[in-house]
RNA sequence: GCCCAGGUGGCGAAAUUGGUAGACGCACCACCUUGAGGUGGUGGCGCUGGAAACGGCGUGCUGGUUCGAAUCCAGUCUUGGGCACCA
């Protein structure tokens, strides 16, 4: 029954256009977005509705509350999974692509959701992509004004050149020049600069590649030295790769972190990546060299405690300073270095590390400080050298062990000669001019000595790097750029640069992208990388505001009108690559004047995942023989993902096992008890005693661990209303969860219920899915039938708003309840109701909203307001209890002075054996709900 | 190692500001409805002692603050997530 009744409103709200959302209306705007999904081969689990479940609730219910509302969806289409499933079939990325989101949007579509799909974008279709290049354009064409803290046009800077040189305004990107040498420069060194200058880079830098993905990976998508996707190998490569300097924007992402709703974890983990620290750099002049080595120091107080200096292996002026006696050393380390992968070093983590047998002067005190060489400092941070104090910093400390190189105390009892103390708070000794003070007030007082003496300077440095934006790639956009003699140009031709069709999808020479093999594309001289799966993802909450338009990525009245995404709901995955990316780009566009606001997202929703609960079993290794989970340990086994339709709870259904796979076609069996079963040896129906228990784990959900759940089958089997309430009743959106369906049919059964409240199923005709008996009539409700109502729209309004789903379906199935044993079936009450529950439960509250004989539809109605006389209780049994504990219980009516209830209370037998005559201490009178008296 | 979030019945969970812990649902048990099954209904359901009335204990563990703690504080164990030689 369920079934026809969403078929047929489903229908008719696309029909009528339902879900429209115009751009003008009267009504205040309120945009609710979700995170778009990748539209992967293996269609919706049902981990994916989670957040849009929860995303469409919202949207209905603040539609419900008068507000336009813009909830939109659509697909992160272009990305490595369609490519690499091109090249395991043969299938064009594109029409992969195209069947995957044909299936997404069917799925979605079961599920009701309010989406108005004439505002659908696709990152991988060329009207969505044109713009996405365009942006990149404004950025390539864009540098960032330190002065000024913003982005700006870089025809504003080669003005700058032309007339004022670099000198005194310090792009500090670049090197310093005058006016006239500026115009001295040939094109190649002006280009050059300029490049150094521009918001999206070309650049050679340090890249994570990945040799099985033939591609270079950006920081986020590397986890423990494997490639996020596959797990592939990632090394460190020196390649031409184009940059986003987000750097720039490291401070005011920072500081947009206090003007945006996120949960202090998702700001944490943010704040982590930007990884801001202030200290000082300090310049040390070396022995018998006119070369010198600058390091950067949070610690600058501990400059008396500097006992020797590491540079990083890659500095070029370890060749400078280096002694000839260890010229081999040195040399001989460094190959070593270079020998080592990111995952060897970080899985052995031990102390390497080599003397250059240079020495820099501590410019305080004269002493000679050996200069080193490791790996542990790592070039691309600070000035990639660092001074080390042993007695303050562990890994100093450990180094100076193991090379048994001397360590100066400068912290007296702090330090105990066993481990390295980091304290701030120790009083500093063998310090010159430090002595006495405390090292967090030493720092100041070092950086001014340092900076009256030109020896060193305050400065910030942040642990974010800038981000890696090009992919050797062929499924992602193109960008619009063409190479001369080594000089980057925008591409004069018209917007879109297409993506041209391909055959084959191996990589082009020398690490280029399959783009690189297409000959009229390298005739052209066009860039062969593309962009980034998360190019299109950065600005795609822009494009739903004005979907279709030709003339500009966003129209900005449209954007002035939507203005931020008021909620945006997804997943923690993202935290550092997709919401980092989108808030710098959406702060450049707005630099650049394109939009009015500087931060995409007010308030962020992270929902948890949902789990897959995969079923193992055991084969007995070398063996076709499966064992049970109690006695696997008896044997050598190897545990095998089973498909968790196979199995009930955890036990397996053999002879449906064997028919999965034809491999399984004649294994056998050692349940529970021991006993050997062979499928197909009892007939159906006979008794099997034997059982096959299998193992549980909770794992992410994949089809590769057989443990997804479609949505599909369970619309199918309950209706999506039910699934809807489901999915919001297994725990609070935020928690992650293993799925679990067992609780279901309690869903179910509630919205079953909630129908007899209308129509009650004639005996003879249960089975056969009717309406059933029209019970609902029209007579006057009575208090305790209002009071049913207004609670449960009271607390419906506030779980909604606090997102607190979960208690809303509890607060549902309480009022139906409630409705029931009161024997409630009239018009006015259940017509509100219903209101309440469209958000939730829309098919349901349609269908039955208009067997009310209402007209229009539910999704307009006028959501209603609670009164509070009847939300409060008037009067009570209170209780009473003595120092905490409930003794007893007391009548009383609500809003009572203390001092009568004081006098009620005294008055209460139970209270007077307790007092014995003795006055109480304190009787405390609490909220309007107990009374407690304190002897 | 550092940062963050959790730990409550057989299970998913609730408890919005410190105020009668376990709402709601699942599972389970008993009964009613039924020829039977399903559906639907009524009641029970933290542990423990007790026939019962009633009592003791109880929110990972150990302490503390408070008339009163799942909630606040200190320490500790543990699960999950993030970062990881960032000087």
């Amino acid at each position: 029954m369920f079934n026809e009744i969403e078929k047929k409103w489903q229908d008719n709200w696309k029909s009528n256009n339902t879900y429209k959302v115009s751009n003008t209306s009267d009504k205040p705007k309120f945009y609710v977005l979700d995170m778009f999904p990748y539209p992967s081969g293996a269609g919706l689990h049902v981990g994916h509705p989670l957040g849009y479940i929860a995303s469409d609730i919202y949207s209905r219910y603040k539609r419900l509350k008068g507000f336009n509302v813009l909830h939109p969806m659509g697909f992160d289409s272009f990305g490595l999974p369609a490519e690499q499933y091109a090249i395991e079939t043969g299938q064009h990325p594109a029409e992969t692509t195209k069947k995957n989101i044909a299936t997404f949007k069917s799925q979605l579509d079961k599920i009701g959701f309010c989406y108005d799909w004439d505002r659908e974008v696709r990152t991988s279709d060329a009207s969505y992509y044109k713009w996405t290049q365009w942006i990149f354009l404004q950025l390539f064409n864009s540098f960032y004004d330190r002065k000024e803290n913003k982005a700006k046009p870089i025809a504003g800077l080669i003005k700058r050149f032309e007339t004022e040189g670099n000198t005194a305004n310090g792009q500090p990107t670049t090197t310093n020049f005058t006016a006239e040498e500026w115009k001295d420069y040939d094109e190649a060194t002006q280009q050059n600069i300029l490049m150094n200058c521009r918001l999206a880079y070309c650049g050679y830098g340090e890249v994570n590649w990945c040799e099985a993905l033939g591609t270079v990976l950006a920081n986020d998508e590397v986890v423990n030295g494997v490639s996020e996707r596959g797990g592939h190998p990632v090394v460190k490569k020196k390649l031409r790769q184009w940059y986003l300097r987000i750097t720039e924007y490291a401070d005011r992402l920072l500081e947009g972190l206090t003007k945006i709703e996120f949960s202090d974890a998702m700001k944490d983990m943010q704040t982590n990546w930007i990884g801001k620290s202030s200290g000082a750099e300090i310049t040390f002049k070396i022995q018998q060299s006119t070369s010198k080595l600058t390091v950067y120091t949070t610690r600058p107080d501990t400059i008396f405690g500097v006992d020797f200096m590491v540079v990083a292996p890659e500095l070029e002026l370890i060749n400078e300073i280096r002694s000839p006696a260890q010229a081999t050393a040195v040399e001989e380390y460094i190959a070593y270095v270079k020998s080592r992968s990111d995952v060897e070093r970080m899985a052995e983590k031990k102390i390497t590390g080599c003397f250059t047998g240079a020495y820099a002067i501590n410019p305080f005190d004269g002493r000679e400080i050996p200069i080193w060489i490791s790996e542990y400092v790592l070039a691309g941070y600070g000035t990639g050298a660092i001074m080390a104090v042993p007695c303050g910093d562990e890994r100093d400390f450990k180094f100076a062990q193991h090379f048994n190189i001397p360590i100066t105390n400068i912290i007296g009892a702090h330090f105990n000669g066993e481990e390295a103390n980091p304290t701030k708070e120790a009083v500093l000794e063998n310090s010159g001019f430090l002595n006495g003070l405390v090292m967090k007030d030493a720092m100041e007082v070092a950086i001014n000595k340092l900076t009256e003496l030109h020896i060193g300077i305050k400065k910030v440095n942040y642990r974010m790097r800038d981000a890696a934006f090009s992919r050797q790639r062929y499924w992602g956009e193109p960008f619009p750029i063409t190479w001369k003699d080594n000089v980057a140009k925008e591409w004069k031709g018209d917007l879109p640069l297409e993506l041209p069709h391909v055959e084959t999808y191996s990589p082009g020479p020398d690490a280029q992208g399959p783009l690189a093999n297409i000959p009229e594309w390298v005739a052209q001289e066009l860039e062969t990388n593309t962009m980034p799966g998360y190019a299109g993802s950065s600005w795609y909450f822009l494009r739903y505001m004005d979907p279709n338009n030709n003339e500009t990525f966003c129209d900005r009245k449209a954007s002035d009108y939507w203005n931020q995404v008021d909620l945006y709901i997804g997943g923690t995955e993202h935290a550092v690559g997709h919401l980092l990316y989108s808030r710098m780009w959406t702060k450049a566009l707005y630099d650049l004047g394109f939009i009015g606001f500087d931060e995409p997202f007010k308030k962020l929703v992270n929902q948890g995942m949902i789990q897959g609960s995969s079923r193992f079993v055991y084969r007995i290794v070398g063996t076709n023989q499966f064992v049970s989970h109690g006695s696997k340990d008896n044997y050598n086994v190897h545990p095998l993902h089973v498909d968790v339709s196979l199995v009930d709870g955890v036990e397996l259904d053999m002879d449906a096992f064997v028919r999965w796979k034809p491999e399984y076609s004649d294994v056998e069996f050692i349940c529970e008890d021991s006993q050997l079963y062979r499928p197909g040896t009892k007939k159906d129906g006979e008794w099997k005693l034997e059982k096959y228990i299998c193992g549980v784990e909770t794992e992410k959900m994949s089809k590769s661990k057989y443990n997804t759940v479609n949505p599909d089958e369970l619309c199918k089997k309950y209706g999506a209303d039910t699934f809807r309430m489901y999915e919001m009743f297994l725990g609070p959106v935020e928690q992650s969860k293993p799925w679990d369906d067992k609780g279901i049919e309690g869903v179910h059964r509630f919205l079953r219920k909630l129908w007899r409240l209308f129509f009650i199923p004639a005996e003879a005709s249960a089975k056969a899915g009717d309406e059933g008996k029209k019970v609902w009539n029209e007579d006057k409700p009575n208090d305790a039938e209002l009071k049913v109502l207004h609670k449960t729209i009271r607390k419906i309004e506030e779980d909604t708003e606090r997102f607190s789903f979960n208690t809303a379906v509890s607060t549902f199935m309480i009022c139906v309840n409630d409705l029931a044993d009161l024997k409630c079936h009239k018009k006015e009450i259940l017509e509100k109701v219903l209101i309440l529950l469209t958000p939730y439960a829309p098919h349901i509250a349609e269908e039955l909203w208009s067997k009310l004989d209402n007209s229009g539809t539910i999704l307009d109605a006028a959501y209603p307001k609670y009164e509070s006389k009847y939300t409060v209780e008037s009067s009570k049994e209170y209780p009473i209890s003595i120092n905490g504990k409930v003794r007893a219980n007391i009548n009383m009516d609500l809003g009572l002075e203390q001092g009568d209830v004081e006098k009620l209370v005294l008055q209460n037998e139970t209270v007077q054996k307790w007092l014995e005559g003795k006055a109480p201490k304190k009787i405390i009178y609490v909220k309007n709900k107990m009374v407690n008296v304190v002897i």
